[in-house]
RNA sequence: GAGCUCGUAGCUCAGCUGGUAGAGCAUCGCCCUUUUAAGGCGCUGGUCCUGGGUUCGAAUCCCAGCGAGCUCACCA
């Protein structure tokens, strides 16, 4: 618990202050305290009222917070409190609040909570404030907070220490690094969730959870964490998706069903990656992607409105406008995005057969080298280059090329559909086009945010794709899909034709919020755990 | 998993090309009854991330490790 001998000496000496106050007939851990109003509430009540108007009324109110400044001048001081990321300025003198109460006040240390009685006014830099006239002790910060003016900076140990980071850096103050206003952020992210749940609610929706312990992790290419039932004896994986119960609720004749819920990766961790992340995935029967695709455009939309009150976002120093959108193909947007300079790009016609695709990356490839401006930009192309040449899939490779060309560029709003089969073992294919699924991911920011498509329905289809993912398993793709037999029972009973989407919930708060890293919308994000040289009192006292 | 950058007092940071560690805030003591990054005087507080190496001498240079941030890879 201790940084330092330093910090073993301040809670030595609050505990001695603390006795202090017991002696002053105050409680030391009281159970409770009646305030009148909440800061917040004072604030948005008597922000406007002048000073006449205070010393006429005699406005009395009783609030409680967190001291977040104080300031001592012999027979008087000053004090901040904090609650819910707002200040209001107390004023105790001696001479009002009596003998006792300014010994308390003096035993009083940043960080501390107390509640205050006393009436409004305005002092001469016109400042609310309380003229305090009683004190109430509630608790006492046993360690010194961090520096008062400039916040708690560390970016480890803000996410290590989050409580600090919030009450540190709940309130802007002047100086304060623009970035740092995790209370707000994590207001904002609830106001998201509260929003989501509002728009899909509103449209029929069935709120479920379903399993985040499963016998078999599906739904979604990636690697599970793997845990154990000691009772039943068996291994479990925890979610990576909710995707195959959520459709089994529809088999069941729940039409239209979401969850907002965790999902769990074995992956690597970036600014755009949490092993725990919070995932939207919601059904609705009778419909297709076209479909979603209106109601993603309006969902993001409302979402927006409704947290920050417009549809414009600002992100990495671009304005987003989230009520605008594009619709391209995935082969549209390679033909789009294609970077002149880099060669000739390709065509529609470019994408019909592996041999095509492979001649046109071989003409476009095969004149670079080091010293060429595209080098970078080729270099990307050169593993679905060699997977072709392997023999392997066309649709991995054009997706492969749409992930380098791209992705990148997908700041505004984008929606991209028709997605390679090879790539998407659950999605319904494209009557007019086989090889083509009928699949949209849309992207702001650039990066992906939400994946849907129309859900594959047919049993023998379905038992067909996860066959082929598990040859692919054989062959070393560990993140290739297991056969959940279960599942496919489910759709022999009768899935109905049915759109399906997941939204990535931390991505959507990171761009309504601006952080640039998901670790800034995710309360707790997952760091390695700190190696401490611990004495042998804190070991024991810590279990 | 790879590359780049960073790690100095509880916090925010300074410490040039090696000469043995500083400031502000916080803490502690004193003064101060409208201050607000309050102010004034004084005192504390450091295995300079860890371990090696080079050197007469290392916070500083080199190597390794640990932790973090960013970029890339994998994915949502």
């Amino acid at each position: 618990m201790f940084e330092s001998d330093f910090e073993r000496n301040l809670f030595a000496l609050r505990q001695d202050k603390l006795r202090q106050i017991e002696a002053l007939g105050q409680s030391a851990y009281p159970n409770s305290f009646a305030a009148t109003h909440s800061i917040p509430e004072v604030r948005a009540v008597y922000d406007d009222a002048t000073a006449e108007r205070l010393e006429g009324d005699r406005s009395n109110v009783t609030v409680a917070g967190r001291i977040m400044a104080i300031r001592l001048q012999g027979k008087a001081g000053f004090a901040q409190l904090q609650q819910n990321g707002v200040r209001l300025q107390i004023y105790v003198r001696k001479d009002a609040v009596g003998e006792q109460a300014f010994e308390l006040y003096k035993l009083l240390d940043l960080g501390d909570h107390i509640g205050v009685s006393g009436y409004l006014f305005r002092t001469r830099t016109g400042e609310l404030t309380i003229h305090v006239e009683t004190i109430t002790f509630l608790t006492k910060a046993m360690l010194a907070l961090p520096e008062k003016y400039h916040g708690l900076g560390d970016v480890e140990l803000r996410y290590r220490q989050r409580y600090a980071d919030l009450f540190m850096n709940g309130v802007l103050n002047e100086g304060t690094p623009a970035e740092i206003h995790v209370r707000d952020v994590f207001i904002k992210r609830a106001k998201v969730l509260a929003a989501l749940r509002k728009f899909f609610d509103s449209r029929g929706f069935v709120e479920v959870e379903t399993p985040m312990m499963q016998p078999i992790a599906g739904g979604a290419a990636a690697r599970p964490f793997t845990t154990h039932h000691n009772a039943l004896d068996i291994d479990l994986f925890l979610r990576i998706a909710p995707e195959l119960y959520l459709k089994r609720l529809v088999v069941g004749g729940i039409d239209r069903v979401y969850e907002i819920n965790r999902n769990f990766r074995n992956e690597g961790i970036s600014t755009q990656h949490n092993p725990e992340f919070t995932m939207l995935e919601f059904y609705q029967a009778y419909t297709n992607y076209w479909d979603l695709m209106d109601l993603t455009e309006e969902c993001i939309k409302f979402v927006a409105q409704e947290v920050n009150g417009t549809t414009i976002a600002q992100f990495h120093g671009k304005e987003i406008d989230l009520g605008k959108w594009e619709r391209l193909s995935m082969r549209e947007a390679i033909i789009k995005w294609w970077w002149d300079e880099a060669g000739p790009g390709p065509t529609v016609q470019t994408f019909a057969n592996s041999s095509s695709f492979l001649s046109w990356l071989d003409s476009v490839i095969g004149p670079v080298r080091p010293e060429h401006k595209a080098f970078l930009f080729h270099a990307a192309l050169l593993a679905p280059q060699d997977q072709l040449r392997r023999g392997g899939s066309l649709g991995k490779a054009i997706a492969d090329v749409f992930e380098a060309v791209a992705e990148p560029h997908l700041i505004q709003p984008t929606i991209i559909y028709d997605f390679p089969l090879a790539v998407s073992p659950l999605s319904k294919q494209k009557p007019d086009e086989p090889e083509w699924v009928e699949r949209f991911e849309f992207y702001i920011g650039g990066f992906e945010l939400g994946n849907a498509f129309s859900e594959l329905n047919d049993p023998e289809e379905q038992r067909k794709r996860f066959e082929q993912q598990i040859a692919q398993r054989l062959r070393g793709d560990d993140e290739a899909h297991q056969m959940d037999e279960d599942y496919v029972r489910a759709l022999a009973y009768g899935l109905p034709p049915t759109g399906g989407e997941g939204i990535g919930v931390d991505r959507l708060t990171m761009i309504l919020t601006g952080a640039s890293s998901i670790r800034d919308v995710i309360l707790f994000p997952l760091l390695r755990p700190r190696k401490t040289t611990t004495t042998e009192g804190e070991q024991s006292s810590r279990e």
